[in-house]
DNA sequence: TCATTATTTCCATATTATTAGAAATATGGA
DNA sequence: TCCATATTTCTAATAATATGGAAATAATGA
């Protein structure tokens, strides 16, 4: 859970994170991943480090690339997590899961949700 | 956001925080935190200080006290945009609000709810 | 005012995180 | 095999965070 956290609470991470979750379960090569977001390939490549070690992102090879996703599964864990401790259980406990990701991305790409997304 | 994330991503300052969400509104003097759980007053003092400046901690000088409470709207906010940035919007957009403190501290006293908290 | 209690600030130290250039590795195609 | 592309590892510098003893501050009551 702290780990999670942990590769949460930093700038690029948190940018490369949401990147790939608007983006959805296809994911990205890294690449592209820099390129969106102007960091150095080293840069990049140690914060996907962080975040594939907290679970929160998967590697899978692909030719000369390789195609990075958010693991929902994790989040959905992490948001749990914080939402029993922060208000104490019974009152989040109706809390709607998240969709597995073919749902997730529908919700990405409907214009209401992109709009809060900025915060 | 980043604040409250990283104040979070760490081991004694993520026990305090539950701690204090688990004691509920009339929050805890610094004493009884730093006894509750072993820590120096230094220490805890540079931790709650950290937990203030990202807003998810209250102090509230009373007497030679100092009293620390939750603060659940900033945890709300963090649970929020995690499950925005998680969730990607609508799927998890029928979330319940956590109650303000009263409902809070009621839910963390019943039986149901504390066994979840372990995790 | 003095003693007591509660907490913070000061300080030094230790540990961990972040950054990015350059070299190394791995893949696929000519 | 050789080249181009994609990504990682190496390396080292810098910055930020964590820790806790000791001194300082603040508040209460005698």
């Amino acid at each position: 859970m702290i780990a999670a956290l942990s590769a949460l609470a930093q700038e690029s991470r948190l940018a490369i994170f949401r990147l790939l979750v608007e983006t959805g379960p296809e994911g990205l090569p890294v690449g592209h991943i820099a390129e969106t977001l102007a960091l150095p390939n080293a840069t990049l490549s140690f914060h996907l480090k962080e975040l594939a070690n907290a679970g929160l992102v998967v590697a899978a090879p692909n030719g000369r690339s390789i195609i990075y996703s958010a693991n929902f599964t994790t989040m959905n864990n992490v948001v749990d997590y914080l939402s029993e401790n922060c208000c104490a259980g019974a009152s989040c406990a109706t809390t709607v899961k998240c969709k597995p990701q073919s749902a997730a991305k529908a919700a990405v790409n409907s214009g209401a949700a992109r709009k809060r997304r900025g915060a």
